[in-house]
DNA sequence: ATCGTACATTATGTAGGACATATTGCAACC
DNA sequence: GGTTGCAATATGTCCTACATAATGTACGAT
């Protein structure tokens, strides 16, 4: 709420659209709610012309609708839609990210699997080295896991596996899948030393998807889900800041 | 191409964005093409204020990047975020539209019997009630499967059970699952009449979600799944329009 | 001749006013 | 009491003006 700080120039819009979606995920605008454009306008200080950008944003991301003489309208969870990756993050953001953490695990239980299986079958000499090199990366840094570079090792993995599966449409969820593991170092759910199981794990994979092994890859896979899900779990329950 | 016809009034913006996000996921405006919002704005025959807005929400989905001074760029289709049903639909318009159901059965391959499980663990009686209702929509329509009516009993089985499965990112897929049904449907990929064999799974999943058997709806939906993608092979690999 | 830097050009970012238009809600009338 | 019509209002669109930043060029130095 309240003003938009002068510090950043420009991307105006990108800051009002930043507080104003956050605002909505995070339910501080309830859905239901309907609000003025030129008390947006007003309540951040700036033009119409800028507010109208940003809601034309939110209204093709479904969290909001236009309605002529009536303002906008938020809309409620069930109409947004859930894969933009920056609504990912406003829902990694909100007070309820344990619970929306679950949800995306179960989603990775299923598409990820598939993903390597396939990825065993389709992938490149170049994909599957990509593959191999980013576990080592994981294994050398496995001693500060909660820091960024073991992190950018883990995004790599999955978005290599992702786009290796040769399906744009699982291809598509590295994003999501990048904001999972993002989320989790940002919001500590990350242990600081990482799980030996977990890392053997991924060495399983890419191993498996090294040799053509469709079938090991998406075993090995569904553990690393199952593995990092329960991890959430296990460190997400007592402490729900 | 061309101007904006002058028929339909106000939804300005909305028809711009249209024909801009068709001609660039169509491949008429290639990844790298690179165009002046000035351009836009006299080829479309608007004011700069309209291209703005559908600028704005081309970038939100990532379909363009806007550079000062430079114009705004088509990015490849690698940075798209896949899973806006406005992208869905221009994909299943797109020459490409065969290739991309097939990665959507994928896709569901993964998903929906997940979903099934799920659901018959957690859905309300009034959702199994619901599923049941559909089917039998479904089966009383069945001697035209391309027509409305069926269709409309099919986006309501699986959307339903989407939502039955208590998972919010699955049930975000709804909007992705009809715009496959809708364009399945519209560019005459399904038979006249539905198949026996699909009628007889979708009943099962019913069954199975109603009497809150998991393993066996997580079955059938697997089946229905793998069903409907192969018809689509069937009927579209010869008559690719 | 090639590299680096400084500047002018240029397209976007933002603001704000103007008019058109559709929807809402009230009021009058049947 | 229900229906029709009118007026108020907020959005849709356009236009103009100025600020700003990035690009590309030209100049100078090495």
């Amino acid at each position: 709420m309240g003003d938009i700080q002068s510090g950043a120039q420009s991307a105006l819009h990108e800051q009002i659209l930043e507080a104003l979606g956050g605002d909505i995920v995070c339910g501080r605008l309830a859905p239901g709610a309907r609000v003025l454009s030129a008390d947006l306008a007003a309540r951040f200080g700036v033009s119409r012309s800028a507010v109208r950008e940003v809601v034309r944003v939110l209204e093709s991301m479904g969290l909001v609708e236009v309605r002529r003489k009536a303002g906008v309208e938020v809309l409620p969870a069930s109409r947004w839609d859930s894969y933009s990756p920056r609504l990912i993050r406003w829902r990694l953001e909100s007070p309820q990210r344990i619970a929306f953490l679950h949800s995306l695990g179960q989603l990775r239980s299923a598409v990820e699997p598939l993903a390597a299986r396939l990825a065993a079958e389709n992938a490149s000499s170049a994909q599957r080295a990509a593959l191999v090199q980013a576990v080592m990366g994981m294994v050398q840094t496995a001693r500060d896991a909660d820091d960024e570079p073991y992190l950018r090792h883990d995004i790599a993995f999955h978005s290599t596996l992702l786009a290796a599966s040769g399906n744009p449409l699982l291809d598509g969820l590295a994003g999501v899948v990048e904001e999972v593991l993002r989320g989790r170092t940002r919001h500590a759910l990350m242990p600081h030393q990482a799980e030996p199981l977990a890392l053997r794990l991924h060495q399983e994979v890419a191993a498996c998807i090294a040799s053509g092994d469709g079938p090991g890859a998406e075993r090995a896979m569904q553990s690393i889900v199952a593995e990092a899900d329960a991890a959430i779990g296990a460190i997400g329950d007592p402490a729900d800041d």
